[in-house]
DNA sequence: TGTTGGCACTCTCGCCCTCCGAGTGCTAAT
DNA sequence: ATTAGCACTCGGAGGGCGAGAGTGCCAACA
């Protein structure tokens, strides 16, 4: 069913209004400022209608109106502008994932970090499991009792771990070693590492130490760690900057249930949606309890590797859904771009003589 | 000066209630509960006297007594009785301390996680800056546009990388380029590389194309990554557990003061004590606007390689001074023992074939 | 001299009540 | 269909009141 055009100017002025103060709004102010050219009683009978046909509600007889959630989805569907960024906001989100990807590690956090600073909002950073293999293998004898592993995983990246012996080794041992797991090891996922291959291996390669149990730990290891989905959140507290929030109890429940990191998609999102697009989902539409009146605005990126990566922002349902919605869908695309397409990732960047570090936290 | 036993007692016994339930405690109640044979008519006197020495004061007329930052002082320095553990709860940390340490990376993360659960305040975890030397420089030549960077730091750990040309190399030239860096590089601090060291490198190897600098970027880089002092506060949210913050504002100060990573110790603590005692800052002892009303309890460990860590729990000045201390105490001791003492960290139990990762997150 | 019971006093907190104003719904006029 | 006017409703701020907890002081006592 459709509602007049007039409805619809007057439910984004209302939703509008009301993310920004936190305020029942009514009729005479939204006849004064909205400038749609009819008075406030015309406006109160378009008011009426609204909440009746479930878009509006009030907190009580003779406050204003406030949004429902179904109000929200409509805005959020149909009325809602999208936020264009001037040049210099561009220049400046820009500069900071910059400043944020070169301190390499870490990256999931440092890009929930920055969509919490940005959004002055809780956000929040998962990424998908994805199928990882070793592609090659290397030990380094170091000296008879010590030697190093380094492992070359599918997704381009490279693991080392330093091994202290109980007893000593010789070099052959360990090129023997380096050769039966670059054929055995390699390629595989790590389920595809058994027991048995450990077993056989450590028969072919004439171990009677346990070394190779100790390499096939650490490399499934790497691979079950590399594999995990990660999460993260940051600036939860500033959740705490909205009013909704100020009852401490509920800014905690929630705060503790963003923090525990166990997040529930619905299930429609659950893949981590392959779209670009930004998903938001409005208070009751959330699985988790403690959810049930927060929303939560969702965006996916290209995290290379045939992984998608996944920000949220977490608020109040009354957010600023434009705005975060188009922060997050601009880090998502910007990100999609350095990260994600094809098989050779952009390591370019990370080549140039980066000298300096940025010490900048949040705040 | 000294005050008589009595009184001690009389504080010890208004301090612990008050920690208890953070509530004025008056003087008949004292009386009743406290179990020191006077009425509660003789204990108003003296907590008048108290009140004029300093220890005490009254949030108005006519409320029970609260304990002063000098109260809590004395009761810290004198009277608390350090809280011994039983055998279960010793268990129980120990476990934790065992899991949480199985996953190797992030120890510190997991440190401040693990002791803001066992005390539910916030926690903080800080690492000192240690010079850092690289030890063994080993480049793996993967094909003609990739090669991998391993250094094995004198800190026992190896750092990684893998590095994409946009030109080839050969082989050969990987290799003296491995040596060089192995001879000129290795058991030097991070500021003594320097653009003069790098350039004559590169002119000894013979390398047209900046590799030497690549690979000098990287060396530096992960030094001072290492190097770098590292902060991590978690379980910022358990402070609005507090009833002192519940005004959402406060709390909101303080959480954000906390989790932007910029601790300042007082100077006296400044070089990381090096005594593994307990150490409590109350209320304007601290040196941070931020903390000038609540109390940071510390306790710093030997973290090996000639490097102390921090632990740190951040509460209300009326924290449970005793608890939180052994807790920390307790903690701080325990990882002395496993990541400190001497060249050689116990790598042993890295070994041990792990495979189980264990998900527990915070609640 | 130190301790105790008694008593009047003080101050906060929670409660209720009232009043004010914003905002509504309805009706009659345009 | 829109508007102006009006009576009505309800939440929230502000003020007053009473209860209760806790004190300080005093006089009596060991």
């Amino acid at each position: 069913m459709s509602i007049s055009d007039r409805k619809k100017k007057i439910l984004a002025a209302v939703v509008d209004e009301y993310i920004r103060t936190a305020e029942p709004v009514g009729s005479k102010h939204l006849a004064e400022n909205a400038g749609l050219g009819c008075s406030s009683a015309t406006i109160r009978n378009e008011l009426a209608e609204l909440v009746s046909l479930g878009y509006l509600e009030q907190p009580h007889t003779s406050a204003g109106r406030v949004p429902t959630p179904m109000g929200y989805r409509m805005y959020v569907n149909e009325l809602m502008q999208k936020q264009k960024y001037s040049l210099e906001e561009t220049e400046e989100i820009n500069r900071r994932l910059n400043q944020k990807l070169q301190e390499l590690d870490d990256t999931i956090g440092s890009i929930s970090r920055l969509a919490s600073q940005l959004t002055d909002y809780p956000a929040l950073a998962l990424t998908a499991a994805a199928p990882t293999t070793i592609r090659r293998f290397d030990l380094i004898y170091v000296d008879a009792n010590t030697f190093i592993i380094v492992l070359m995983l599918s997704n381009n990246t490279v693991k080392s771990k330093l091994v202290h012996l109980p007893v000593s080794v010789d070099q052959p041992l360990v090129q023997r070693l380096s050769a039966l797991f670059n054929s055995g090891f390699t390629g595989i996922t790590e389920d595809q590492i058994t027991p048995l291959l450990i077993h056989s291996s450590e028969r072919a390669a004439d171990d009677s130490m346990g070394l190779t149990a100790v390499i096939a730990a650490f490399a499934i290891e790497t691979l079950s760690e590399v594999t995990a989905p990660m999460a993260f959140v940051s600036g939860e507290n500033r959740l705490l900057n909205q009013p909704e929030f100020r009852d401490p109890d509920k800014a905690h429940r929630l705060m503790s249930y963003l923090s525990s990191g166990s997040y529930i998609l619905p299930p429609a999102e659950n893949g981590l949606p392959d779209s670009s697009e930004v998903r938001v989902l409005i208070g009751p539409e959330n699985i988790a309890e403690e959810l049930k009146d927060s929303s939560v605005v969702i965006a996916s990126y290209d995290a290379g590797d045939n992984t998608r990566g996944l920000i949220g922002i977490v608020g109040p349902t009354r957010m600023d859904y434009s705005a975060v919605a188009s922060k997050l869908r601009f880090l998502a695309a910007n990100l999609s771009r350095r990260l994600g397409s094809g098989e050779a990732p952009p390591e370019g960047m990370h080549n140039k003589l980066i000298i300096k570090k940025s010490e900048d936290r949040e705040e």
